[in-house]
RNA sequence: GGGCCUGUAGCUCAGGUGGCUAGAGCGCGCCCCUGAUAAGGGCGAGGUCGGUUGUUCAAGUCAACCCAGGCCCA
């Protein structure tokens, strides 16, 4: 050799073309690219070709402006669910949607397209621009959602303004009308002055609002207890809604609650006996004689006179009126509230509603007549207070509905809709059924729809709009019977699915029927089209109608997953679609998550303004690190983002990233086929770590199964930090670094690495989509010719395990169990300046019984399990003995010898080898090896 | 007002059927290494388990009430 013999160059240090830096706002979106050109979505479909299904049908967003990170989450969640079930064999398709109908886009069109004049154009017109509108909105959607690294039928999306969509919600009403659920009634239904439609359920939000709190005087005109109540009596009632007086057609009291007539100040009043108290306080008397007393039942048929109409109404019983607020006495106007109708009904009340569609008084006294409702209180109140019967008035804030979409105050109106009847053929009933047959998680969502199921009222599908699709009904012009030949109705189907549901406003009622159509009464040809179109939650609850398919297995989908909000959305229309068209549930499992929180735990929103967009997030650290985000923490309760968590996600990216990277750079010379030892020829350090991370991968297959993925992150990166980083990969490095290449005890080393590495990171390849993937490119072996990783198949855990025995683990288990007491002595040495370097120490134990025996079988593993020069073992003195039975006695010294220069560990037999006089006896070893390996010509050194 | 959910170290999470001095990772402080190096390793300090009162030999774990936050319904 000659003389400046370079030792390192003998080393097998780590080498690899991994970059250390992620860079992943740059490198992901060339990722995105390749993974396009290579058509990613169908190759992993074709790769599971005859597998079993797995089908997550996605609920279709609003396109109408940027995705938040909330509906980040939600995609993310979803592809972390389709690419786990992937992973684990089934074929499982995700067709994304968007929801394209409805007022949100149609407000948007009007007010800043047309300058809030929609008569401009005509329905057909506004409709396309209804549609370019929404168009746009997906396109710009779309983008984000593949930034986020899901995969799905992108360009095949399903639109539920698509013709074919239509074509099927006008079908599925259809299929409700022949099966006999839908009706038209007169029914006070919210109703949005401003949107100048009704509103569903879903559609109203409460919010704060200050209403007129009047306390009002009906002066009682008659009935069977008039004469016991005394002259000059007056029922006392309280409400918020003024305006709704002109309505009012009679007083409700509540049957077992007792009621009295008491004098104050402002007369002799007639009010529930336990709000007297309240109604002093709040009108200001102090004591009032008690004149009468009687129960709420006995008070059922009097006779009371209106304020200030030419009306006398009826005093009627209903179980509703409570004592917590007003008088005990209701204002009862069947026209404008949904108890009061069915009260209505029951008594032959008038329901009426002079108001139109903007909210304007079209009849009434000159005070308030065309006038807009909330503008008719103060009139009304002064009306009120002119006629005497103004009792006290002031100002009252509470929660009030609002629309959803205009964020103004609604009004309930009774007007003429089409309702789908909950109790028609047992629909109700049924649903709550299906509900029971479900899976969900969490587990309280079975409770929640349930109960929405069973309370909610009939469900209003009429909307008077112009963008969704219309309700296919035709009224002969003549008679005005309505048709029922569902032949001839579903000839509109056929147009819908040519022309889309447009052809209802560019095509007559002639020619969307089949020819010579007839009306069965009056034989008349001449028909009227429907104008109102349908709830758009009938239109997104169809989409299983649309998109899924019995025959192909894809019906009912295995689940749903969206966001809380949608128990009373779209997990709801969906059953109820659903139970009506295919008397079933359209999901098995329905998984919801939670709200998205800000750094101060309040929900993001818009009207809050702490909304974030998910490519700032992606621009700044990485759509990987936005995923670790999402399973960083349990999406089935709220989850929180914060700059800060960003920063130690970053961090634990980076930890997760650099042990692969490691893992990596010890494999350079590491050929799977050539070099891959059995299990039997592993060492058992090596072996037993193979069988941990089987453990691990069985824990974590049963996570994905159950969708807890932040148990996965966790575990996953817990074992990464603890039991590879801090532990293995320290323990390897001096086998690694400096035993022969081929050596036996390397390449087992480099065995466990690499299956170790194969198998954390297909594990992790449904989190970390990215860096799984460009991983997967430096994989020893080729792996990544076969395909993405994204192809392949979660790791087996029996695989893994059966590496070794349980019995070989137990005893790594007791000797890992002494490495923190070792290394808290190594500490104590290091600053008693005793050591630096760990390989500057030797290590003395002393142990008894089983410990002793199990160290002396172990012993020359134990300097590298320690990291450590030299490791002696002495019996336990009955002076150090330890206290507990497998505790050792630890004596941390100066390390023997000198320093080889080759390993930097010490030893006495340092300068022993006449050509390097600076190595140890090791070393001499390898290097002969080395230069055995050499001369026999097979296999290279790592240098 | 009614119903439901949540509340464990600064952060994110574990803690079946109640049982040793309540755990992990990150972060933080101090130290080591310089052959994973814009890396790696070690040690350490952090919690009256939202609060109160009960049940029990024993409660973060069960019960009741309360507080805070959230969601849904009215």
């Amino acid at each position: 050799m000659a003389e400046p013999f370079d030792l390192k160059k003998t080393l097998n240090l780590p080498r690899t073309d991994f970059p250390m830096k992620a860079r992943l706002p740059e490198r992901e979106p060339e990722q995105l690219a390749e993974w396009e050109r290579a058509g990613i979505y169908e190759k992993i479909l074709e790769s599971r070709t005859g597998a079993p299904l797995f089908v997550l049908h996605d609920g279709p967003p609003y396109p109408t402006g940027d995705i938040h990170l909330g509906t980040g989450l939600n995609k993310i969640v979803k592809d972390l669910m389709v690419k786990s079930k992937t992973m684990a064999g089934f074929q499982s398709p995700y067709i994304p949607g968007w929801d394209c109908h409805g007022l949100p886009i149609e407000n948007k069109v009007e007010k800043e397209e047309l300058g809030g004049q929609k008569d401009k154009v005509s329905p057909a017109e506004f409709r396309q621009m209804c549609r370019e509108w929404a168009t746009r909105y997906v396109d710009l959607n779309r983008r984000d959602f593949k930034r986020l690294g899901v995969f799905g039928q992108w360009d095949k999306p399903y639109l539920t303004m698509d013709a074919h969509y239509e074509a099927t919600v006008a079908d599925a009403f259809l299929t409700f009308l022949e099966k006999g659920y839908v009706y038209r009634g007169l029914k006070p239904v919210y109703w949005c002055m401003v949107d100048r439609t009704a509103l569903a359920e879903a559609e109203v939000e409460y919010e704060d609002h200050t209403s007129n709190s009047i306390w009002v005087k009906f002066a009682v005109a008659g009935g069977e207890r008039a004469k016991d109540l005394g002259p000059d009596v007056s029922a006392l009632i309280w409400t918020t809604t003024p305006w709704t007086l002109p309505a009012n057609r009679a007083l409700a009291f509540h049957p077992d609650f007792e009621y009295i007539v008491a004098e104050t100040p402002a007369g002799a009043l007639l009010f529930a006996a336990e709000r007297l108290n309240a109604v002093a306080a709040e009108l200001k008397f102090e004591a009032a004689k008690v004149r009468w007393r009687g129960k709420g039942r006995e008070l059922e048929g009097m006779k009371f006179r209106h304020p200030f109409l030419d009306l006398v109404v009826p005093g009627v019983l209903a179980d509703y009126v409570t004592l917590e607020q007003g008088s005990g006495v209701v204002h009862t106007a069947p026209g404008h509230g949904a108890e009061d109708f069915y009260t209505g009904q029951r008594y032959g009340l008038d329901t009426y509603a002079p108001i139109d569609d903007d909210g304007r008084f079209v009849e009434g006294l000159p005070e308030y007549k065309g006038k807009q409702v909330f503008e008719a209180n103060e009139p009304i109140i002064e009306l009120l207070a002119r006629r005497g019967a103004l009792v006290h008035s002031s100002k009252y804030r509470h929660s009030y509905p609002h629309c959803w979409r205009c964020h103004n105050p609604v009004i309930f109106r009774a007007t003429e809709q089409w309702f789908i009847g909950m109790e028609r053929n047992d629909l109700r009933k049924r649903a709550l059924q299906e509900i029971d047959k479900v899976k969900w998680a969490p587990a309280w969502g079975h409770d929640r729809l349930y109960g929405m199921i069973a309370e909610r009222p009939d469900w209003c599908i009429s909307r008077q709009r112009f963008w969704g699709v219309p309700l296919i009904v035709f009224t002969c012009e003549k008679c005005k019977v309505r048709l029922e030949d569902f032949k001839a109705l579903r000839n509109v189907v056929e147009w819908f699915e040519k022309e889309g549901a447009d052809a209802w406003y560019t095509r007559s009622a002639e020619e969307l029927l089949p020819p010579g159509t007839k009306c069965p009464k009056c034989g008349d040809s001449k028909w009227k089209k429907e104008n109102d179109i349908l709830d758009v939650w009938f239109e997104s609850g169809s989409s299983h109608l649309a998109v899924l398919d019995p025959k192909a297995g894809t019906w009912p989908a295995d689940v749903y997953f969206e966001g809380p909000d949608q128990y009373r959305g779209w997990f709801h229309s969906s059953l109820l679609v659903a139970v009506g068209t295919r008397d079933a549930a359209p999901y098995r499992q329905v998984v919801s998550h939670g709200w998205t929180l800000d750094p101060e735990g309040r929900p993001m929103s818009k009207s809050l303004g702490n909304t974030l967009l998910p490519r700032e997030i992606t621009e700044k650290w990485g759509a990987d690190v936005l995923r670790l985000w999402v399973v960083s923490q349990d999406y089935q309760q709220d989850v929180r983002w914060s700059e800060p968590m960003m920063g130690q996600l970053s961090e634990s990216y980076r930890k997760l990233r650099n042990t692969f990277r490691y893992a990596l750079s010890n494999l350079p010379d590491f050929d799977p086929s050539r070099d891959l030892l059995a299990d039997d020829k592993l060492w058992e350090l090596d072996a037993w770590m193979v069988r941990r991370t089987g453990e691990l991968v069985r824990e974590c297959l049963a996570w994905y199964e159950s969708f807890d993925f932040h148990r996965v992150f966790h575990a996953i990166h817990d074992f990464a930090v603890v039991d590879l980083s801090s532990f293995y990969f320290d323990v390897l490095k001096d086998r690694l670094y400096t035993f022969a290449p081929r050596s036996v005890g390397r390449r087992s080393a480099q065995t466990a690495i690499y299956r170790i590495a194969s198998a954390l990171l297909r594990l992790i390849a449904p989190i970390l989509t990215f860096t799984s993937e460009e991983v997967w490119k430096h994989f020893p072996g080729g792996a990544s010719a076969a395909g993405s990783i994204h192809t392949a198949y979660f790791p087996k855990a029996e695989e893994l395990e059966r590496a070794t025995s349980e019995s070989v683990a137990a005893n790594w288990v007791r000797l890992a169990a002494l490495r923190p007491h070792v290394l808290k002595a190594l500490e104590e040495a290091r600053n008693a300046k005793t050591i630096n370097s760990g390989l500057e120490a030797k290590v003395t134990l002393s142990a008894a019984g089983d410990q002793a025996a199990l160290l002396a079988k172990y012993a020359v593993f134990l300097p590298a399990l320690f990291i450590v020069s030299q490791v002696h073992l002495e019996p336990a003195t009955e002076a150090a003995k330890p206290e507990a039975a497998d505790a050792v006695g630890i004596r941390i010294e100066r390390a023997d010898g000198k320093k080889c220069e080759r390993c930097w560990n010490f030893s006495t037999h340092v300068g022993e080898n006449s050509t390097h006089p600076t190595i140890c006896e090791r070393c001499t070893a390898a290097l002969d090896e080395i230069d055995r390996d050499r001369s026999t010509g097979s296999g290279g050194a790592a240098a």
